[in-house]
Order: structure tokens, then C-alpha cells, then sequence
DNA sequence: GCCACACAAGAGACCGGTCTCTCTCTCGCA
DNA sequence: TGCGAGAGAGAGACCGGTCTCTTGTGTGGC
């Protein structure tokens, strides 16, 4: 025989066999319950450890009907944000002796809802989820879960209409906090790239917003501080700034391009993801052209790298990490049976203002 | 009631007693296995619809043995090179019906072995692991796993004395290749950022060598391709170009300002990790050199910004994903009973030649 | 010195599926 | 018409733990 046959574990009533004890003592000594005598303790003790006893987590889970895991659904996992979030949410959950199930769906609703009925059907003790059901869809898959008693906790997305803890960025705030960061230094023509996914141009600001959908989504979130900034300061919005339909780095760059090099071209730009930061920085070297002195810049979500590049670039920057702690944390005292109302948490992101804008090079009229 | 208490889910028992089945015919339609008659088949499924039936999991596993599950050993899933490997792993493994179970170690030994031992106990069907113990340990708990049976695959590092399959980057051959590069373009003081884990001044190559361990670990290997490009030059390789016991960006940056500040200052730097990068990137900044006019760089990792910072720089390139996923598609294989002797794989990094690699700025002697 | 009570240990049900074994019914063929 | 084969349905064991219920033992109080 090559590979030794793996020898099948022993179980609890071999132990006992071995040991000359019944199984319910066994299973005493080894699950930690009830009050067998020290001498029988040692005596399953030496049994086990002599078979080499391991229990099986999966029988346990069987009669207790906790299972100590924890599933999490996000759209991609190789997204920093995403995995920041999800490290934050291992952490936490390791420290009360969770582990943690990981689904991609990249945004696809369809592999959301078949995520998470594989994961109740597993069994986990609860669900933490950036869901990419957005406001119209109600999120049947997220009500049947709740209703089978499994706790579920929004994280990064609202969860429109459902009986959920969610705890989320204070996307609009922030947004229009750094827009107006680029106002104030006088710019009137701002880009915005990642607008929503609506495919083809848009006309009008109410074709915008009805685009970007109710105010539940980051995205629409975003969006709307953006106009919010822009309605404060009297700058009409023009919606040929805003890209439509694109959430690649390369479809980005060539929506700038485009908007870079017409008539009235933006003098910053806001890039609402880090792929959209890198596409703007694309573009504009496409374009021959440099930042600060020609197009200002303000990303969002301080990955390390944009403190580093030349110049270092200004960023929202998000607590990715506590906000997967703090969801992980609230969903275990649910787990463990703490009723009270859902609640909406708002972290705040901050802006950290580095060197990456500077006034218009042409003051506008 | 405030919140609707949690009906308990309907088990196979009640869906055929609604049916007026035996709960073995049930079973057979609702697993579909066996061959029930359709007029029972239509019974069954109106019951279980009309209850709203979902099967568990658990008990599915309990009794067959198999829990569609794989467990994903790393050091740091928000690091991005593991988070694509995750994401290579969790593709590979949806494709053929697997869950993917996620645990952090941060290299920590002991972390790792718990890990492990949660993993097996929660029968995962196997277990693909970037093992944190080197050459000296023996992984004793991944040896315990698979002689219980359950498949392991090595990914990103060497798994020493076992008969586990492995995945690896041919660290050594491409670290040497990319150091040659920067020989060619006519450097000889090429400073090594991310050396072994050693903590104090290393003096001489053999300390160097040896610290550095066995030719297992990734950073043996690609500290050993470095001095293979050094020795095949005729370059004599000071140790004090070489940071050891630094694994931070903070680190990093302070190691190499000392360096580029020394009397015989490096002319060029390669770092090893995504984060060496980053520090020696804010080491030139600190020091007010620039690349590549002062320094040549050549960095590990392809991170999209690599490519957008002025200058692009030259990184050797990993196929992070595909190791995921060749990972995980050979563990599933092996998991189906494929029985062949264990394999080590080696995939080729390649060197993404872009603009931080220029002549030094005073010939060398 | 006797009784009651506490506590340890054993026996076995249970969790919710799967799967084997047995029984019955039907159909085909002689 | 009778018999055998085969298929479909039912009963119940089983996976490996937990946990309740019962039994038995020892101890303390009066």
C-alpha cells in the first residue's frame, strides 16, 4: 500500500468502550458537561488521548444546533475593501470562537440569494452580508433567513425594509464633505467617476438621480452628497460629468479621456472606488496631464499605496476594519439571543487631506 | 411579541407525515436519490413546498460523511496577495459545489494549529493551507490531519516531510532573474528589502544563508535567487544591504533610509513584498531621492497601482489567482480519491519590465 | 440507626438526514 | 394460471455527539 490507509477517528463510544465507562460519561468528560468524578475523568482521558480522540464537531452541532460559524457574503473578496471587512468580521468572530464561511457574488443577486440558502441550509449561527439587492428588490432570500431564526447583519449596504441591524459609512456626508474640500479650493467643474450603473449617457439631474435609485445603496449614497455639495454651492450640475455604466479601471480611464479632452473639461476629478482612483490616475496620464497642477484628485478608501505615489493623493478613508468588527460583534450578541429593535449604525469615514488638489489653473468665470 | 419569535423549520419527518409518506420516501424525493414514483413525487414536493422545507445540511453531512466545505489556511486575508488566492480557491471551489471556510493566522504557529484542528473537527473535506511553519517544525497537526483522512494542500509555501501536494512560484528562479535585471542595467549595490526574519545586524553570508533557513520557505528562496544573481556576476554580497527582522512598511522604510544614507548607499532596491515596497517607495521620498534617476527599484506583487505611479515600476508579477485555483481543483481531486503520489507544482512568476530600472547614477568602480 | 437527599453513572432517546433491508405489489413469461 | 424478477414503499438502523431520565451509591441529618 502507498499512501497508509486513513485510519477512520474513534468516537466517543470507543473511547467509553475503551475506557470501561458508558458513553454518557464519556461524552461528559469530553464535552465539558455534567460532573463526572476525577477518577473516571482520567481514566476517559487516558482512553482518549491513547486512541487519539478528536471530537466531531459536526455531531455536536448536530444535537446542540449551534455550529459556531458564521457566514459572510460579499462581492469579491480580492477587493481590499472587501477584505478588509471580512478580516475585521474574522477577528471578532474568532475572539468568541466563530468561524467564518466566505461567499463571493461579484454583485450578482442571483449568486447572493444561492449563497445565503446554502448557508442557512449549513447551519451557520448567523449571516453578515453586503448585500447587492438594492432597494427594489426586497430581499426575500435575506426575510426567509431571519424567519428561520438565523440573525442577519447588514454591513456596508442598507437593507431596505428588513427587520436587520446594518451598520454602513456615512457615504453621503463624507462625499459631500470632500467635494466640498474641492470647491473650496475653486474648482466649479468636478468629474465624478463611478456614478451609477445606469448604461448610456444621461441627460438631466432627475434622470441622475432616479438612476442612482432611492438614497439606500453606497453608490446612490455617494452620488448625492455629490450633488448635495454641488446644490449648496450654486454649481449646476452638469450630469456629462458623471460616467454611467462603467465599473472597470479601463472603463473609467476612457470616460475621463472622453471628458478630459472636450470643450469644458473638468478641472478635479472624485473617484468614488479605488478602481475608479486608478483609472482617473489613467487617464490622466493618457492625457499628458498632471496632478495637482492641471486636474485635481480625491479618491476614496486609503489603500497604502496612495500615500506614497507622486503627489500623494488625497482619500476618504473608511474604518473598513471596525466596520467588520463592529458587524461581527453585534451579530454574535444577537446570536446569543440579544433582542432588542434593529438598529442603523453610521461609522464615519474621514478626509485625509494630502497633495493632491490645488486651485483650477484657470480661475472660472 | 415585538419580534416574530423563529419558527422551527420543517424536518423530513414532517413533510412526508403531511405527505402521507414514509419518511424514507420523502428522503428519496427530497435528496433525490433512490427512485420514488412520480405521483409520490409530486405529493412529497407540495408538502415540503407548502412547509417551506430545507434540507439540513448538517444532518446531510452527518450521515454521508461529506460536508461540501474546504478550510483556507492563511496568514492575512487583507493582504492582497492572499485575498487573490482566496479568491482563486473559493472560484475553483464554487465550481464544483464547495463552501470555503476562512482562517487567519498572521504566520503565527500556534494560531495555525488551532486552526487546523477547529478545521478538521468541523470535517472539512479538506484543508488547502500557506503553511506559517517552516523547515525546523514538522507540522505534526497537518501530518494528524491526513493520516484522519483529510486531503492537504500546500500553497504558496513548501510543506516540509509531508505527502501533501503543493503549489508554489518558482521564487528563486524569478527573484534571480529580476536581480539580474537591475545587474545588467549596471548596478552592483543592489539593497534586498524583506530579508530573513533575523533580528539583529547580520555580518557575514553564511550568517545571512542561514538565517534564512532551508531553501523551503518563500523567503529563503527568493533570498537565495538573490545571491545566485549576485554570485553569478562576481558581486560580493554585503550583508548590510540586506534588512533582516523588519516586517513592516514602517520597518522597511527606516532599514533602508539608514542604508541610503550610509557612506557606500545603495543604487538600487528590491523588495519582496507588496508592503517592502511601499517602505522603500517612502524611504526615496524621505531621503528626497528619486527613481529612477537615484535609485533603481524592482518590486514583488503586481498591484494595479504599480502601473500608475510616477514611475511605473518593475514588478515580478505572481499568477495569484491561477495558484489558487490550481490549489484548490487538485485538493478536490484528491477529496474525489485521486490517488497518485503528491506533487509539487511549481507556476512561473514573469517580470513586468516598466520605468523604475535605470543605470546607476556613478559608475561603479 | 434510619431515612432522605445529593450526586455520579448508566441507558437510551434525540438531532435530521441517508441508506439498507424487507415486504408487497405488479408485470412478464412459461 | 403460477411463479420469479424487479421495482417501489415502509420500517428502522445509523452517523457521533448531547442530554434527559433512571438507577444506584454514598453521605448527612435527626
Amino acid at each position: 500500500m502507498d499512501r497508509p490507509a486513513a485510519q477512520v477517528p474513534p468516537t466517543i463510544a470507543e473511547v467509553a468502550r475503551a475506557a470501561g465507562v458508558a458513553k454518557a460519561t464519556a461524552g461528559r468528560v469530553l464535552g465539558g458537561y455534567g460532573s463526572p468524578s476525577p477518577e473516571l475523568q482520567a481514566r476517559v482521558r487516558a482512553a482518549a488521548e491513547a486512541l487519539g480522540y478528536r471530537p466531531n464537531m459536526l455531531a455536536r452541532s448536530m444535537s446542540t444546533g449551534v455550529t459556531k460559524t458564521i457566514g459572510v457574503v460579499v462581492a469579491d473578496i480580492s477587493n481590499p475593501f472587501f477584505a478588509g471587512l471580512v478580516r475585521g468580521i474574522a477577528d471578532a468572530g474568532r475572539a468568541a470562537g466563530y468561524d467564518t464561511v466566505l461567499v463571493n457574488t461579484d454583485e450578482r443577486v442571483d449568486r447572493e440569494r444561492a449563497a445565503v440558502e446554502v448557508l442557512v441550509g449549513k447551519q451557520v449561527d448567523g449571516l453578515i452580508i453586503a448585500s447587492a439587492a438594492g432597494a427594489p428588490a426586497p430581499a426575500p432570500h435575506l426575510r426567509a433567513a431571519i424567519s428561520r431564526g438565523t440573525p442577519v447583519v447588514g454591513v456596508d449596504r442598507d437593507l431596505p425594509d428588513l427587520d436587520a441591524d446594518v451598520f454602513v459609512i456615512d457615504n453621503r456626508e463624507i462625499t459631500r464633505h470632500a467635494v466640498d474640500h474641492l470647491i473650496d479650493a475653486g474648482h466649479r467643474r468636478i468629474a465624478y467617476a463611478w456614478g451609477p450603473p445606469h448604461p448610456g449617457q444621461v441627460r438631466s439631474r432627475e434622470e441622475l438621480l432616479g438612476a442612482a435609485g432611492a438614497d439606500l445603496s453606497t453608490g446612490a449614497a455617494r452620488l448625492r452628497g455629490y450633488v448635495d455639495a454641488l446644490d449648496a454651492a450654486g454649481i449646476d450640475l452638469d450630469p456629462r460629468l458623471v460616467t454611467t455604466g462603467v465599473e472597470t479601471v479601463e472603463g473609467t480611464e476612457e470616460a475621463l479621456r472622453v471628458m478630459l479632452g472636450s470643450a469644458r473639461p473638468p478641472s478635479a476629478v472624485f473617484a468614488t472606488e479605488t478602481d475608479a482612483l486608478l483609472g482617473a490616475l489613467r487617464a490622466l496620464q493618457a492625457a499628458g496631464l498632471r496632478c495637482p497642477e492641471d486636474v485635481s484628485l480625491v479618491g476614496f478608501d486609503d489603500s497604502p499605496w496612495t500615500a506614497v505615489v507622486e503627489p500623494p493623493i488625497t482619500v476618504v478613508q473608511q474604518p473598513v476594519q471596525q466596520l467588520g468588527e463592529a458587524a461581527a460583534r453585534r451579530l454574535i450578541q444577537r446570536i446569543d439571543g440579544f433582542d432588542a429593535a434593529a438598529e442603523r449604525t453610521v461609522l464615519s469615514a474621514r478626509l485625509v487631506s494630502r497633495s493632491s488638489v490645488r486651485g483650477p489653473r484657470t480661475q472660472p468665470a
